[in-house]
DNA sequence: CTGTTAGCGCGTTCAA
DNA sequence: TTGAACGCGCTAACAG
């Protein structure tokens, strides 16, 4: 049995005894039909099962109000969360959100961006911090707004938590306890945000007037091995501080395996700090004091400005930066270090 | 500045002087095109960042090759590998993948359903246990196969895991161990996978003549509070197995946390196993004895057996399940009951 | 309030 | 090997 064809305008038309403009106008603007004429209409759609044609539609209109959400990591919780507020947004103002999963892959990430440019999406919203930008010529896009990670060079309005203010609370978290040796774990010159956790950290640091000597920094990418790492290396370099900030939880939760592994207990013998408020943070013992990410703001403000963009069609505003204040979340990780300021081992 | 409208086939023509058929060919036919003539193509399209207009190609041909993948919760590590697969495999065959996130929301299911219908998607993978069929009348669906949660009726096809087989090997193990009362947490009818996991359950139970007496089912919605209380109830009915066997993980940890808080440790005190292998199950302690999803493999057969739907357009094959067997992962939350059979208090 | 008509951009016959 | 012309289904302008 062949798939019947789905029904069109037309069909409707001449079941309802009417003229397919007049089957347009009581689908998108009731109001302007007879109500005798619309119930005819509705009726003939309910036997037809007519869906309008979207490709047809858009291709009149020249626009759709379809926007997609560029993910390097689905699964990611930073995303999960920050999409709900997207979503709920995006909703509540007529937009439908589509979701392209890349997987840092340039090869994916183009194939999103030619599927905005080729269906004329209404707009797009990338967690990406790196786009394919070369390859990127002649595509036309959209109005475009980054979160989380400022995407590539800062042409894209970037909505995201305050890394540097986030940064500095933490340190001030530490230094208020009375630590004065501090490592900082996951430093590296690769993603934006964790560039300014750094930086954060730093001025933290000088306004207490830390020397550069007792700021221990340790590279990372960011992943629990590198947390693990961090710790290990530290004891071999026979250079341990009394605590750690680490640039993401994840890395948090590595150095507190390699401490816990080395016999060390948190808070008592180390204090440790994350970045994030990942959903692990609270499981782990002891909880992770960290700083906590707004990510239903963030999405909510990223999504109230694309969609500002899009509206306001003369909106060629330039590219902005929306930074939103993180919040210290106290759990159990951070205490006064010991009398001796350096753990027995 | 307005925005330039962007290229059409037409601009394209003229610049390389040539019709728009030829421009057509060259892009999708480039063999039925002289060299020379596709070369001035070429540049012109070079020169003018044409891209195909989507809406009008597919219009024009009634169809795309972009699948919809529709997920309750894109943060679900169950869903997050699982689509890595689907994606791998869509990719090499030339299909492009949307991700649709539902959050159980039957508004939001049914928006995406009309998305697909309207846009004339080539098919659809389910991840969502319950469809809001009812609304669904009419709405003309392409090749739809549901993933790791059966579809509501199922007049879909499904892959999943094979579920009694993976209960039953819990069960077994446990048994093997020389279990003989045990636990079942989180009993429900809610979900099918999980109702499936119970009669593996009991079939092993049944083959290994253990009574029903000593199987204590406690219901449960797959929480880490279901497995929490779980613990409490038994307590309470002073009712105790010498194993739990978990509908999934996240209840398992629930029991784990809840035997932990009443000072008892695992295995010495009490057995744990669970179902899914998700992330955390190795990092608590001990990790977790579990099932594992086969999930890549269960994503990559979701889209192969679409594809055939899609390709095979004969293929009005009835719905079948394919189910793919699971296997056990031992780690170390099971072992011997003590002597006693039940733990000292 | 309703019908007629002209494209939106493209792939595809059919001729040349 | 190439070009002319049609129509996919729809909305918006213009008449009536």
């Amino acid at each position: 049995m062949a798939a019947k064809p789905t029904a069109t305008i037309e069909d409707v038309a001449r079941i309802a005894g009417v003229s397919i403009a007049t089957v347009s106008r009581a689908v998108h603007n009731p109001e302007k039909v007879a109500k005798a004429t619309r119930k005819k209409v509705n009726e003939a759609i309910l036997v037809t099962g007519y869906t309008t044609n979207a490709m047809a539609r858009s291709l009149r209109m020249g626009r759709t109000n379809i926007i997609l959400v560029l993910a390097p990591d689905i699964g990611d919780p930073n995303f999960t969360t920050t999409l709900i507020g997207i979503e709920n947004e995006a909703r509540a103002r007529g937009h439908a959100i589509l979701i392209g999963h890349t997987q840092n892959d340039p090869e994916r990430s183009l194939d999103y961006l030619r599927y905005v440019a080729s269906h004329k999406l209404a707009g797009m919203i990338l967690f990406t911090g790196r786009l394919p930008f070369e390859s990127l010529e002649g595509i036309s896009l959209p109005p475009v707004v980054s979160a989380f990670e400022p995407a590539g060079d800062n042409s894209f309005t970037y909505v995201g938590v305050d890394d540097r203010a986030g940064g500095r609370k933490a340190a001030e978290h530490l230094l208020a306890a009375g630590h004065r040796r501090v490592a900082f774990v996951g430093d590296t010159l690769s993603r934006m945000s964790y560039r300014r956790r750094r930086e954060g950290f730093d001025q933290a640091m000088d306004a207490a007037r830390i020397p550069e000597s007792d700021r221990v920094i340790v590279p990372g990418d960011g992943s629990l091995e590198s947390g693990r790492h961090a710790v290990e290396l530290l004891f071999i370099r026979d250079d341990v501080p009394s605590a750690f900030m680490c640039v993401n939880d994840i890395t948090a939760i590595g150095v507190m395996n390699g401490l816990a592994a080395r016999g060390y207990t948190i808070p008592q013998d180390f204090s440790v700090i994350g970045f994030d408020d990942v959903p692990q943070a609270t499981f782990i013992s002891p909880p992770l004091t960290t700083i906590r990410q707004p990510r239903n703001l963030i999405g909510r403000t990223a999504i109230v400005r694309l969609l500002a963009m899009i509206e306001g069609e003369a909106g060629d505003a330039p590219a902005e930066e929306e930074l939103i204040m993180p919040d210290l979340i106290l759990r159990g990780s951070v205490t006064s270090p010991g009398p001796i300021g350096r753990p027995n081992s």
